[in-house]
DNA sequence: AAAAACAACGCAAACGTTTGATTAATTTTG
DNA sequence: CAAAATTAATCAAACGTTTGCGTTGTTTTT
């Protein structure tokens, strides 16, 4: 029943004539005569020619795939940005394959080891919590698939990354929290081994210290980020000799946690509260922070995939230097409450 | 600089046996004697030697690779589907390649054309809202890539399906609102030409009658599903003669429309609303739906992708049932508000 | 009129792996 | 001990496409 694919081969018998010249006229190749140019073209349409993909990957060693392996996808900034990453390749013609590391390094490993086995053209990466080991990536130098990390990157230079700033987004949160009067702010950090953490802290401090204020490591705690987490540390400011104004909240699920805790003790009205944007609705709630910090998921994707596809397309010589690329975040301010 | 691939012929070079032998000992084939096969396999892993999938690909005429093609991929729903279909189709070693139609016809299409080229086994899709022509799927057939709809399905049996049944989910909904003592219940539907509009309006009137109350039909109002049109629908409901109590929305987004202005209004007391779960933290509204139903992505994803990768390993003969699953959704209940 | 240039196409190899058919060597069987 | 069966490996073709090189004729140049 099922049609077996036309093929150049195919063709070329039909039309008499040799399968490199089918190949040749479709490509419009100089060498082949208008007539027969055009004749090959007829009959592959009329006949519904494919190419068949698998032949021509293999034979140029080329996939046009590009793999992108990340945490979660359910998690909407990666979300967002793989939508960003899809659209941006298929307008170049390639084809994005993923998978997910759920934040396991094991996992990480072995995903990248099997977008190798792909013969992925490039990989885009955004490293799960558990790394803190990268040779898994080194190896594909060897193999020159170009690697460009986005939003979660290594903790070091030499490798191409795009992301944003969270110590300048922290100094703009904190900063906008200053101007508007507060003096003592509270931040609800992550764990300390995240680097993320620590751009949150440095940013943090900087902003204290660039308006002259002390910096009281008190103010800073870190946390697991679970619900009990939040309400451990949202006890620690509520306690706190120089109770906090405001609270810059490490991401919007913290926020949630924190204001669900606040409503319920009925001093939600105590605070204003900064956070990360995570989360498409938050600012539909009642109390929802005062402002937030967006990183532009879908700008980043956009920016990593067309990172990727340029490194694809220049000659090795040319991968000297890296792309180190810094997404400005911005601070958005919501609706004032009323 | 980078270190040409090892290939079967490399290793039968270097042992000096014919390239078959070793890709038999790797394989495990009897025929391959034990120490033969062991030298293969040894040298194979101090080369590191890595299958080179493209050729096996066209050799095998297999990708071991299914295609998704949704709408949107950063809707919420989606990504946690075909998050469940990744989770899946790794587990049996096929790779996921997805493309995202952008709920658009002509997109949608040249995806499947796409996808086909690629030679995908097999294809997940959830149509987009424009689609209603289906012959781009009926080519695939001859091509003998089987097809598994998930979500949003064409309107008939004679194809494999995954779906919710939004009727029975609206009849458990309005039935709901019913035992709490609601005696006239709003809905607000979507587009009239949607499939799922029809479903959910059949499941609104099967309760109501089941119930031996009668049907006022105006009180079912259709909506384009943006906030200006959810707004004139509650204004409908706002002004009708007998306005209801309850309010049965098409989704969290006109939900959360709909909350915003009936807060506003100051009426949101009013009403008890319901809805369908599309987005997670709605529950953390102030004044959140007393209940939503539950579509379960996750597992939709899973069944679909089992489904297929069922359709990729039968032989053909076996292929005259349909699998049309629908997925029990279920009403969950929010939390009392006080 | 011979030499050079060109146009239009075919030949054949190559990409890496798999697999049916064969062969050669060894062992088992009646 | 010859015939049959088993074991272990090889050969060669195949999958569809691309591409360097070679081969024809035909046309242009000197």
């Amino acid at each position: 029943m099922q049609s077996k694919p036309i093929t150049i081969k195919e063709i070329a018998r039909i039309l008499n004539i040799s399968p490199s010249s089918v190949s040749r006229g479709l490509h419009d190749h100089p060498s082949i005569g208008a007539v027969t140019r055009e004749k090959i073209k007829q009959l592959a349409k009329s006949l519904n020619y494919e190419p068949n993909n698998a032949a021509i990957l293999f034979q140029k060693g080329k996939t046009y795939t590009i793999g992108v392996i990340l945490p979660e996808l359910s998690e909407h900034f990666f979300s967002i940005a793989i939508s960003a990453i899809e659209d941006e390749a298929i307008k170049k013609n390639y084809t994005v394959i993923f998978a997910q590391s759920h934040d396991n390094y094991e996992q990480e490993v072995k995903l990248v080891e099997k977008m190798k086995n792909q013969r992925v053209d490039g990989l885009l990466v955004s490293i799960s919590k558990g790394t803190s080991k990268f040779d898994h990536f080194e190896k594909l130098n060897s193999f020159n698939i170009p690697v460009v990390f986005f939003d979660r990157i290594p903790p070091f230079k030499n490798v191409h990354y795009v992301a944003c700033s969270l110590e300048s987004a922290t100094i703009k949160a904190v900063n906008y929290l200053l101007k508007k009067g507060h003096r003592s702010i509270g931040m609800i950090n992550g764990p300390g081994t995240l680097y993320a953490s620590e751009e949150r802290k440095e940013g943090y401090m900087q902003a204290i210290n660039f308006n002259r204020l002390k910096f009281d490591p008190s103010l800073v705690v870190n946390c697991d980020l679970t619900e009990q987490g939040t309400i451990e540390a949202a006890d620690q400011f509520l306690n706190h000799k120089r109770k906090p104004t405001a609270i810059v909240a490490f991401n919007d699920y913290v926020a949630l946690f924190l204001i669900k805790y606040f409503k319920k003790l009925n001093v939600i009205n105590d605070f204003d509260i900064v956070s990360y944007a995570n989360l498409p609705i938050i600012s539909y709630l009642d109390n929802s922070p005062v402002a937030s910090v967006e990183q532009y998921p879908y700008l980043q994707g956009q920016k990593a995939a067309n990172i990727l596809l340029d490194l694809i397309h220049s000659p090795n010589s040319e991968k000297q230097a890296y792309y180190n690329t810094i997404v400005e975040s911005d601070l958005i301010v919501n609706e004032v409450k009323e």
